[in-house]
Order: structure tokens, then sequence, then C-alpha cells
DNA sequence: ATTCAATCTTTACGGTGTCAAGTTTAAATT
DNA sequence: AATTTAAACTTGACACCGTAAAGATTGAAT
């Protein structure tokens, strides 16, 4: 009577798993093993749904970034928001926040694969980060509504500017004393002219 | 005939060892064992210098470290800079300059163990993160020579603002298709206004 | 009823960090 | 100069890891 054949939806338990274990002892303390012995089942049973070590990893990257593109559009879709200019605000105020409750998931999300992204304004690039083309469309949009004109290198480099820094300031919100959300504000309106 | 006892000096060729396997193939493909090897010694020999392999890795970073400062202090007293303003631009520029090249350094040194960084800005914490404290004394050198009257307060803006952003960049700076040192140059004006 | 492909188990292999016990050596002590 | 000592190294062992191969189990398709 050996029920562990066929579990039913092995593949997202794993996942489950795995951000679990992630969230209470950090990313070190994550195996193949101990992922499969949580889910109540053999070693290598994963194998049958990711290729290797690093493919589970990617899986869980993704629910977890799925997790954080949902705050920022709640954050921009916000009561309070009223144009371009306060979503872009809000969401980056969000988005250092995000990293500042979980420092651990920078690095996590990070560290081996560095995220697709293309600076460009002219064109869309469905592939690149999420979170990143959200600031790029957003963006965008407040340069329709501000009126102001801007060549193509002129759009691009306000793009650098304003993601590179709540991507870049979020790299530290995670340190003791460090108040990053202040960077922000205050940077983000320079901006943001 | 084993002349392999008393090496004379193991502890330093583990750490070149090390540097040379993570600039040759990644972090991850050091091992305690590999180092050991690289040096021609046996598998254990480490444990003479070295506790366990966290600190073999924390003296590597600690000369990475070094060799990191000590290219932000040649810029700082580069021949065109003329005050401490200029000091803070250049080392910036060096800084997002050094994580471009060296992209997998930023994740080496940081992803463990976070910096650590005290932002009030009359005091000197001597075990701060060296380049941080190299930050902050030149900015405090900065609003000595500007002559611009701050509180406490927003002086520990100005720092995160500036050292901030420079960190932060710096963490974006090894991604295909972004010029970090753009957004330096231009945002480091404002900040130091 | 049989086949079949997907899912899971078992066993095995080489690599890893770390520990314990033994060996070698240079330098300190007598 | 002989002996002791402590540091630097070797050897061997252990548990854990990722991964591969081969076999067992199962629900669904034929």
């Amino acid at each position: 009577m050996k029920d562990n054949y066929h579990h039913g939806d092995l593949r997202n338990a794993l996942i489950e798993a795995g951000i679990k274990i992630i969230n209470e002892n950090g990313e070190d303390a994550l195996s193949l093993r101990k992922v499969a012995a949580a889910c109540g089942v053999s070693h290598a049973a994963p194998y049958a749904h990711f290729p290797d070590k690093e493919s589970l990893l990617s899986a869980i990257k993704e629910t977890v970034t799925n997790d954080f593109l949902s705050e920022l559009e709640k954050a921009a879709n916000g009561s309070k928001v009223k144009n371009a200019q306060e979503a872009i605000m809000a969401m980056g105020e969000r988005y250092i926040l995000f990293f500042r409750n979980n420092p651990d998931y920078f690095n996590f999300l990070f560290h081996k694969q560095k995220p697709e992204v293309h600076t460009d304004m002219s064109k869309d690039y469905p592939n690149d980060y999420a979170p990143f083309l959200m600031f790029k469309r957003y963006l965008n949009k407040y340069f329709e509504e501000s009126g102001i004109r801007l060549s193509a290198k002129e759009k691009e480099i306000g793009l650098i500017k304003t993601w590179g820094l709540v991507q870049g300031l979020s790299s530290i919100a995670g340190m003791e004393n460090v108040n990053a959300t202040i960077s922000w504000k205050v940077l983000a309106k320079e901006c943001l002219k």
C-alpha cells in the first residue's frame, strides 16, 4: 500500500516547502533532499519535476517574484494615487520596503542570475524582469502626461535613474540603521522633475 | 622525505588560490578541498589556519576589499581633484566601475554578511565598512568646505543619499545594457547641491 | 485487458565540509 | 646537545549533498 506514488501536486508542494525552508533557515539550508523529505517523498523524487536543483530554485524565484509584483501593482493602484508620477513614487517605496522586510530575498533573487532588462524606452521587451517592465511602462506614461518633450536618449537616462535608484537602494535596504526609503523619496522627486 | 610539512606561508597561499579560483570559475567552484589541492596540500590542512570555510571566505573578502579601497584612494587623490566634492564624484565613479568590471564581486562581498555601517555623521565608527567610512569622511569634509549649515539629521540624510546611491547603483552596474555611471554622474550633482 | 508514460523508490557514485587521531617538523627549553 | 612542545600537516572517517541509473507503481490511454 505505497500511497506515496502520485502525490497529486508534488511540483507545487516542493516549491512551497522550498520557500518555507528559505524563510525559516535561509537559502543555504535548502537542499533538494530536505525539500523532498518535507514533502514526504524520496530524495530523488524532485527529478520527475525539475531537471536539477537550480531549476527548482528558479521556480521558487518565479513565485516569489509574482508575489512581489502583485504588491507593486497594489501600490500603483492605491486610492491616493492620482497620476503616473505618484504611481511611480508609491511603487518605488513599496519596492524598497519589500526588500527591507525580506532582506534575504534580494540576494536570493539576484545573486546567480542577473535580471534581464532593456533600457530602450521605445520598445517593449516582454521577457524583461517584470518589476522593471512595470517601471518602464509607468515612466512612459509619466512622460506622456507631463508633456515635456524628451529625446530617446534622455528618456533612457530617466529610466536608468529611476529604476536603477529603486533597485539599487533596495540592495542596501536590509542593512541596519539605513533608511533607504528616505533616499528614495528625496531623490525620486529630483528624478521626476 | 615529506617536504609538505611547514609550507611556509600556507595561509596566504590559500587566500591567493581562492581568489584565483573565484576569478576563473566563480564562487560556486570554490571548495576547501580544491583550494588545498591547488596549494599542494592535503584536504584538511586549511583547518590549521581557518576554523571553517566561511572563515577562509572572509579572509578572501578582506583582501579583495583592500584592493578595492586602494583603487578608491587613488581616485580621490587624482591630480584633477581639487576639493572634497570632486573627490566624492571621482570615488563614486570608480566605485561603480569596480563592480561593473567585476560583477561577481558584488554578490561575493555582500551576499552572506551585510557590511556594517553607521550613518550618524557626528561620530566615527572605525569598524564600519571601509569604503563607506571613506565616503563618510569626505562628505564631512565637503560639508565643512561648502560652508552650508546643516542639522545632524540633514547631514545623515545626505550620507544615505550619496553612499546609498553609489552602493546601490553598484548592484546593477554589472547588468547588460545598464550604464550605472550615468545615473551616478547626474544624481550625484543633485545630491551635492 | 493490455500498454504506456509519468511518477516515485532504491541503490550507487563522487564530491563536500568537518572532525579525530596520528605524524612531522622547527623552535623553545633544559 | 638532547629533549620537549606546540604548530603544521596527513590520513581516515563520517554525514550530507546533487545527480544518475534501474526498477517499482500507478492512472489513463489504447
